[in-house]
DNA sequence: CTGAAAGCGCTTACAG
DNA sequence: CTGAAAGCGCTTACAG
């Protein structure tokens, strides 16, 4: 089979690309035909569109994003931007995990994910306004909610698919996914007071997020449901925010007997400085996490934690986020559905571990 | 001034996004002359130039990525993907920093990055020959460089702007840019062999990696120089298997008194079981770590590291790789500049801390 | 079910 | 220095 039939390549034909012309040439089809074909659409027969896929299978054709996209074809891309400082991100358990769960569901739909690092809220937004108006991605994920939070009427004026990490509620008429931080917050609460403790502190991160006011709400109410005397303790984000904050509270009147942490790193930090000071886990003083880590369980006394299978959770926000954007797609300008627009993604669930039981083994669970 | 003077819209006119020929009728030239004004390149003059810069602006014009790829511009994104466990990114205080320094560089010359989560090589390569083949990427970065990597040649024969981070060596006909470990690893141990150490231990991450390798090498060599005992002590990365490894080392014939870690998560583990095991550090053994991270600080006592700045290290990643996608664009076709294709991205620095020197007190730099 | 055409929004030679 | 045109590789109505 000679390639060389017909029309020579005009212009300087650097590269020779793959394009459904030749295909449909092959085929003796329009590339209108190559085109329905390739994207499983009707309009042409079964027996046609098996001819087209195998010849584009041949000629290893692989379709040009710009290309489509231009044509109006979605972008297969979907964007997620994150305003906090850059090193944050590396010290935190959590957000890896996130993100693969993610990539995991999106290259499975042939989708890839685009992120920035920005230094404000505002860039954020801007971030947004180009993203849709040069149409680079088809919707976003937004992390990080806070409490007041000005990109919710920014996207909600945009009226592109975005889909809200963070709940429940606060993410205006946008659909969103969360994990339940009020039952988390019973969880740990619950089972410190079975463990006979009646002065609890909690070490939050920063309160700007609506997940530590909602966290500090919770355990502020569990806490007088059970009579119990709580505690708050404002720390940043990080190690040595948490190690002073859990200095403090050693220094108080009547420091707790309990204290719960808002994340692994935290936590860890934290112990350091109750054993440097002769305070045994959890002889004296309980430990927990919101956080689940390999170090949470490596330490000695290993952590309890809050596991939240952070992969999991990516999982599903890419799911929903993939039903927003096709679901607007189809209509177009419309109205964003209503119905099911807040999901909760998945179940918090405890990790009982010896900083806060010292009767427990390790199961063969953690040993992997 | 009224906006509707000519051609009503033909088709369906949904969004009526601006273009360059909306530019171009108000400025009264052709849309080729836009192009060039806006892209910065010579043809018009300087007050043409700033006309359509100005009606650009006032009409809130951004460009189509999608038509600019089509018609050959560069897309203006770089890619990046991970062949490793999801899970472990979350772990590593270096990763999130390096993807940080990337990203700030890469966001100051309108470059996003995009990044892909795969299992294997072989999936690493198919993602590169499909990005490059579908014109999704102007180059990528290449990282946790392996000994004998099947990427290098599979990148080779792409014959496509891709910058290898690792080494030195081992990247091939490839640009790169490395940090020196065989250095990081002769201050660790020069330092630990003026604290009068003659037994060291270096509890070594996934062999494959080529930085792991280096490290042996330079450890063992620098030990014999020294008229060390070095001991080599396999690990995979992560927690849980630095402290086996530690266990096994306490069990032997003649335990080390000092342990090198090679990440801080597995210096944090092997801490937690020599203190359990009532090994005081650095009385009995002093303990460092080839990574610093927040945690590594606030341990008790704190972990001496070497400070690679991982920010910095993404930073020069992402300016190299924006020179070679810039080159390889200029000679379309030609080799790649040869010249300089080895960088060194940047110092190794130790930070001496309590847990191999006790007369260390935590300086201003260490309170933030 | 299939064919021919217009159009998406740019860039790039190529004449003037 | 400027104008007119072709072309990048698709998708989408719109006729047959």
């Amino acid at each position: 089979m000679s390639t060389s039939s017909s029309s020579p390549s005009r212009g300087s034909g650097r590269g020779q690309r793959v394009t459904i012309a030749d295909i449909a040439r092959r085929a003796g089809v329009t590339s209108a035909a190559v085109s329905l074909a390739v994207n499983g659409r009707p309009g042409v027969s079964e027996a046609t569109r098996t001819r087209i896929m195998e010849i584009a299978r041949e000629l290893d054709w692989e379709p040009s994003p710009a290309a489509r996209a231009l044509a109006g074809a979605p972008v297969l891309t979907v964007g997620m931007v994150l305003a906090r400082p850059a090193e944050v991100l590396g010290n935190e358990a959590f957000f890896g995990a996130f993100v693969a769960g993610l990539q995991e569901v999106l290259s499975a739909q042939d989708y890839s994910l685009q992120m920035k690092i920005v230094d404000s809220p505002e860039a954020e937004i801007d971030t947004y306004r180009r993203w849709f108006a040069q149409r680079r991605v088809d919707g976003v994920v937004v992390v990080d909610l806070r409490v007041d939070d000005p990109r919710i009427p920014a996207l909600e004026e945009l009226g592109q698919p975005a889909l809200v990490v963070g709940g429940p509620g606060n993410h205006g008429s946008l659909p969103s996914v969360y994990v339940d931080d009020a039952h988390a917050t019973q969880l740990l609460v619950d089972h410190l007071a079975e463990r006979g403790h009646r002065r609890i502190a909690r070490v939050a991160g920063t309160s700007a997020f609506l997940h530590t006011a909602q966290r500090d709400h919770a355990f502020l109410g569990r806490c007088a449901e059970l009579g119990l005397h709580g505690e708050l303790q404002d720390a940043g984000f990080g190690a040595e925010d948490a190690a002073v904050a859990t200095a403090q509270l050693l220094s108080g009147q009547h420091p707790p007997t309990a204290i719960v942490f808002d994340s692994d790193e935290m936590a860890l930090a934290g112990s350091q400085v109750l054993a440097e000071s002769g305070v045994a886990i959890p002889g004296d003083i309980a430990v927990a996490s919101y956080e689940d880590s390999p170090l949470a369980r490596t330490h000695r006394p290993a952590i309890t934690a809050i596991g939240r299978s952070a992969v999991e959770y990516g999982g599903v926000t890419a799911t929903r986020l993939l039903e927003v954007v096709s679901a607007a797609r189809r209509h177009r300008g419309g109205p964003v559905e209503e119905a099911e627009s807040e999901v909760r993604a998945l179940e918090p669930e405890l990790r009982v571990r010896d900083s806060t039981d010292p009767s427990q083994q390790p199961g063969p669970d953690e040993v992997r």
